[in-house]
Formats: C-alpha cells, sequence, structure tokens
DNA sequence: CTCGTATCTGGAGCGCGCTCCAGGTCAAGA
DNA sequence: TCTTGACCTGGAGCGCGCTCCAGATACGAG
C-alpha cells in the first residue's frame, strides 16, 4: 500500500501537521499506521477521511460532535442510531443555514440602503 | 423616553447581562445612557440593535467584524466603503453557506446509504 | 431606616481549537 | 561517518468569546 509523509499529508489536505497530530490524539482520524521508525504513514483512506473531517470543520461542527460522528460510522458500530444521529446534524446544519440566511437578508437591506 | 433594566434587556434579546456589558466594552453596542445612580437604562433602540449583533453573532461573524461593521453603519462614518464592506461581508457568508451545503450533502449521501 | 435584590467595576477563569516549543529520534545524502 | 532536516512526544501557550467573582453601590418594598 502507497503511504504518505506527513507533511506530504499535510500539503494534500491543507491541514496542518500539528493539526493532523491534534485530530489524531482526539479521535477524529487514525490511528495513522507507523513506519518501523515511528513515523506516520498516511493512507490514502487516511487522506479521504481527513478530507471528510475538514469538511465537517468548516461546515462548524466541533471536535466532540465529529468524535461523535466518527464513532458511529467507524465500521464496528452498532448501526440502530445511525441514521437518527445523521439527520439531527443535517438539522443543525440546516438552523446554521437560516441564520446566515437572515444575517445575508439585514445586509441586503442595508446594502439596498446605501446604494 | 422609556427604557428598561439590565436584566429585561437581558430577557428580551436572549444576550446575558455579562454578555451586554462585553458587547459594550467591545463597541459593538451603545455606550448604553446611565441613570443617575450609573444603572444602564437600554432604549428601544439599544435592544434593537443588540438584535442585529446577535443575528450577524449567530451567523458566525466576529467580534472583531462586528466592531468594523458598526463603525462602518453608525450615522458619522464617511460612506465611500459602506457598500463595498457589505457586499464583501455578504460575500463571506455566502462561502460559509457553501460549507454548510458541502457538509450536508456528506451527510445526505450517508444518510441514504445507511437507509 | 433597613433589608434584600439588582447592578456596578475590574479582573480572573474557562472551554475550544489549535499552535508552538524543547528535547530527543530517525533517516537520507555527501 | 557526519550532517541535516523531517518527525517524534508531552506539555505549555494563545486568541476568542464569553462567564464568573469579589467587593462596593443603588434602590424599591416594608
Amino acid at each position: 500500500m502507497t503511504t504518505v509523509t506527513p507533511s506530504t499529508a499535510a500539503d494534500r489536505t491543507g491541514v496542518s501537521i500539528d493539526t493532523l497530530r491534534y485530530y489524531e490524539r482526539e479521535g477524529l482520524i487514525g490511528p495513522i499506521r507507523r513506519s518501523p521508525g515511528g513515523r506516520r504513514e498516511y493512507t490514502e483512506e487516511d487522506l479521504f477521511w481527513i478530507g471528510l473531517v475538514t469538511c465537517f470543520r468548516e461546515a462548524g461542527l466541533g471536535i466532540a460532535d465529529l468524535r461523535e460522528f466518527v464513532a458511529l460510522l467507524r465500521a464496528d458500530h452498532p448501526p440502530q442510531n445511525r441514521v437518527a444521529f445523521l439527520r439531527e446534524r443535517r438539522a443543525a446544519l440546516e438552523q446554521r443555514v437560516a441564520a446566515l440566511r437572515r444575517a445575508m437578508d439585514v445586509l441586503d437591506e442595508k446594502i439596498a440602503y446605501y446604494s
């Protein structure tokens, strides 16, 4: 399996090495495989997963949310609450979109007023 | 002019008294008028403005952004950059909406997969 | 006037999400 | 072999946005 060094992983995901280690400590990614010498070796799957985490972070989900999300999506988890949890998260994101729309409406009004 | 005590202002805006004072210190609201004894007296305009600030905070704008926003909207400001600034903020909010949509798409995919 | 509650100020403390640092290890090139 | 630079760990530090606290003052009800 072809793997990649920490600095390359950082370059390719846009996430700093420190943050990658932080995410791993927090259980959001990995655990990442190690070389005989103890260095991390990121697989393509790892990079993909980091992309998912980044996507959710950019959407404003907190570390604790993501930890729960990860735990739920890891294959070994009993699937019972999965869909409910996912729907709940989706609804929360919709709330955030609504808040953004309200703010944008205010801005539009001000823009119209000053134009 | 009818005014309102700090605790009433907090109740009506949903913002804690401490946070109201914090916002005032940071220049996001007020300065709030004082009674002879030194207590704050919030006018209806103050409450309305607090609502605006809250709206933007909920949309994820930072304190520094809001300070700039407030400075720009306060009547005495030269109007030259106003509209540009507002449009810029609007674009930033649109970016955030886009990030949320990406995350929601991922969730939808997972929901479909597990349903 | 007294009591109790609300409010005042300045400043400390906190949770989050990184970010940085010291001191040491590993590994590729000259 | 020696040097150089990427990487390791554990832990400290930081900026943000509150939130809480101590000690003092204001003020309405009885």
